[in-house]
DNA sequence: TCAATTGCCGATAACGTTACCGGCATTGAT
DNA sequence: ATCAATGCCGGTAACGTTATCGGCAATTGA
């Protein structure tokens, strides 16, 4: 039941037209070199055949595939936002999308990983990569390359990045707005460059109003879910509970709020919250967190590696990406200083 | 600054290895026919110089690939579901995935694109292909193919299918148990199979209540929120208003809430709704809907595809994917019948 | 000791496409 | 009328890889 059928090559459209295979490439690559009626009538015949030409046998000799790869770690939240963008710039353009997961890129093998997929991408397939999240700071590649939120210091190609420093700051000015003092934090990956920024506005913050940093109610945490919701239980749970936490993303707040819930604390009652990303869930749990607009990320990051495609200058090596902090219901003013 | 360096290719490693690329080859690709030494020496060269096998080279003269292609109408929570699946049954696979959404799939080209994509990935770069909601009854494929949800009634390839008649009659006992006669309906996609079958289930179900059908509290849809939202408008602000509305799928009935809330109609006191796909939003929501196991479904087509492309006979043809009521907050019983 | 087998490896031909070169007509310029 | 330019098209060589064949040396068997 289920079908094979051979593909048509190139030859077989030639044959059946009655011209010679350099003919039907022109009609393809839409060179002038051609006469109106026999381009008309091998369009006929290629339509009629069925015929798409070979992307790998294309892609080897041509240099150009209108196809662009986007790399990205996982499916998660704060991928698929920035999917979207990617999808929404691409939609414009005349490139079409090639999306590769690394799959579990918290493995050893992770730095190692990013340069396959790059290689395997950028070496034939596309014309440029977008790697999001990424912990490389040098690849080897034949096509350009463009990063998204990357986690390293200095790479060595052109990259969109978020403002986590400022966003955690206003973070912090919000909850002080608010009158909260003792703040507890779940910091993010380790290792990872953006997570660092977050800890350090959360920190600097502290600092500038005073306050001692108080390492007990620093949660640890690597962004999921998961890991936050059983740290964060145990400090919860005790009496040296803090009135706000802030989360290094959303998907960590999420975990503060399964731990909460199941402790009986209310939020934003009896404890406020704030995430990072604004992923969409976050809407829905009536979530304050930052924006930092990935999905828009993403459509700048397409229109950056296209420009890089295309040989045209680049404005600026390094977009950096305004974030606002969007406020919902998670936090509330504290009544009675503690 | 943004570097551009040019790949290595066999021929490099085999130069730098002091053999032929022959041997090269045959190192890549774990044939037995080499020396130990040799073999050691080459993978250190490899390694040492970063070299990639040029995918679009490969894919053309060899016939396995160890790459899946999967082909998606679009980014949106539906095809997010079922990413989940086939990233998870990838991750226990020795092939990598391959993602390639279509873009605008209303559009009137939809069958040829479809057709264009399957072409483009299954004749060359990879050993087959699973394909999302299906407009398409016949692909010519070098490839083999499987559909998830497709939308068509007789595809000439394998598919993993929802129970989309049998998870609507579910609905209509549930809500029929709440004391609920005046249904409303939000129809899907024109022309979508599954849309299709759950209406019938609707219709059927109506029937052996002996309940008869209104048109007028049937809504016209796409699957999309905003359409249904625009749709939903004039119904649930008229004295016609239904008691319960089920929707085509869950998106449209998020569109329902928007509307209702926009009237100040509450969920579910003044309306009951039900959904239809179990995507990730409608566990915050609240929303009762059918689960239809989207995440499995993509599961299951992984491997149905890897023993396709092994040549290992199929158990079925067309795997039918359980339904499960999902009860959650979004119904009410009816207190006075109306 | 000699033939047969085995282990290991290199040379060569494809895969389907596009880039490049060149060649035949036809047209235009002087 | 002659030569150059142009329009149109075919032939050939690559792109980087793997499949196939064949060949040399080393080992085995009788």
């Amino acid at each position: 039941m289920p079908v094979k059928k051979r593909a048509m090559t190139i030859q077989d459209v030639a044959k059946a037209a009655g011209v010679s295979v350099s003919t039907v490439s022109r009609v393809l690559n839409g060179k002038v070199d051609v006469a109106r009626d026999t381009q008309e009538r091998i369009l006929e015949v290629i339509a009629k055949l069925g015929y798409t030409s070979n992307l790998a046998a294309r892609s080897m000799r041509s240099h150009r595939k209108n196809l662009i790869g986007l790399v990205v770690p996982d499916i998660m939240p704060y991928s698929i936002e920035i999917l979207k963008g990617v999808n929404r710039a691409i939609a414009e353009s005349k490139f079409d999308l090639l999306v590769y997961t690394t799959g579990d890129a918290q493995k050893n093998g992770a730095v190692l990983h990013e340069q396959h997929y790059v290689s395997l991408l950028s070496n034939s397939v596309t014309d440029g990569v977008i790697i999001v999240a990424s912990a490389t700071a040098e690849f080897i590649a034949d096509a350009p390359i463009v990063a998204i939120d990357p986690h390293v210091i200095n790479p060595n190609y052109p990259s969109v990045q978020g403002m986590n420093y400022h966003g955690a700051l206003e973070v912090m000015e919000y909850l002080f707005g608010l009158g909260h003092r003792r703040i507890g934090f779940v910091k993010g990956r380790e290792g990872n460059v953006s997570a660092q920024r977050r800890f350090q506005g959360y920190k600097d913050a502290l600092e500038k109003a005073g306050i001692a940093l108080d390492e007990t109610i620093i949660i640890h945490g690597d962004f999921t879910q998961k890991t936050t919701y059983k740290n964060a239980h145990s400090l919860l749970a005790s009496d040296n509970r803090p009135t706000a936490i802030f989360a290094a993303n959303d998907q960590s707040a999420i975990g503060v709020y399964q731990a909460a819930e199941e402790l009986g604390i209310n939020v934003p009652n009896d404890l406020s919250v704030v995430g990072f990303d604004n992923i969409s869930e976050a809407k829905y749990l009536g979530l304050t967190t930052v924006d930092q607009f990935l999905s828009e990320m993403g459509y700048i990051a397409v229109q950056m590696l296209i420009k890089f495609i295309n040989d045209e200058p680049l404005d600026l090596e390094i977009h950096k990406m305004q974030t606002k902090l969007v406020v919902r219901t998670s936090c509330q003013r504290l009544l009675q200083p503690a």
